[in-house]
DNA sequence: TATTAACTATTAAAAACGTAATAGTTAGTA
DNA sequence: TACTAACTATTACGTTTTTAATAGTTAATA
């Protein structure tokens, strides 16, 4: 089965892959929207429950840690946009995503060096 | 305001992206999951609703029609995975777009041919 | 050790989503 | 024109998601 997480659990993972960890406060200080702290808390223990993170006691307060990792949810997600917006079309999607006015040449580049090393694989 | 589609929502909207339109029937007879013949016409109903398709009469049924664009649609999606998933590396996404094993050579020869075309742009 | 600031646990409930049954309407045709 | 197959409209309900108030607990510290 692939993983499907929730717009918002997403937003908290995402603050426990970009941070490596997270108690209840400081992931409460990167969501961008306001939520309540109990919201946060909510949402954390919702994920626990669901084996996406785990945590520790570090004095009074929990610390999280993220098991499912960006790799897991990413693929379901980044596949489902693949197939239903550019109907499977890679080629569409790159297009897209290099459209971009704020891609750097630099970047353009490191990812030509990665198509051509993927391509050399292919053809020995 | 970025478009944001439901799951469902999106199912139906790709098939009317592909088809370029659609009756209830027709949209019904192209969704994988089973639906009932009702449930595909209240979506539409409520897409219609949120302005992201249009109908025109054609017999006694109605013919959908996506007003909402792929490319409206995409952006979001593409850079919610982007940036919540890949944090912000379009060569991180690019890494794992390409890591599938069913990807051609010719593809990525074109691929990389997009790339070119971008990089010449940029230089000149 | 008594206090309390900082946490977690519990509980609830609104809002969004997804699904579909059934009632009503219409256009083709016998 | 009367019939009916094929549609659309209405309504409703179970589930999931999201949000948060409030109650209970804990660890530091006066």
């Amino acid at each position: 089965m692939t993983i499907r997480l929730t717009p918002r659990e997403l937003d908290i993972m995402a603050v426990l892959w970009r941070l490596g960890s997270g108690t209840v406060n400081e992931v409460w200080d990167e969501i961008e929207d306001e939520l309540a702290y109990s919201t946060v808390l909510t949402m954390l223990r919702t994920l626990e429950g669901k084996g996406h993170v785990r945590h520790e006691s570090q004095g009074k307060a929990f610390r999280y840690y993220p098991v499912t990792q960006p790799e897991d949810a990413g693929s379901g997600a980044l596949d489902r946009v693949l197939d239903k917006i550019y109907q499977g079309s890679r080629e569409l999607l790159v297009t897209r995503l290099l459209a971009d006015e704020e891609v750097s040449p630099e970047e353009l580049r490191r990812i030509r060096e990665l198509l051509d090393e993927r391509l050399g694989e292919l053809e020995s």
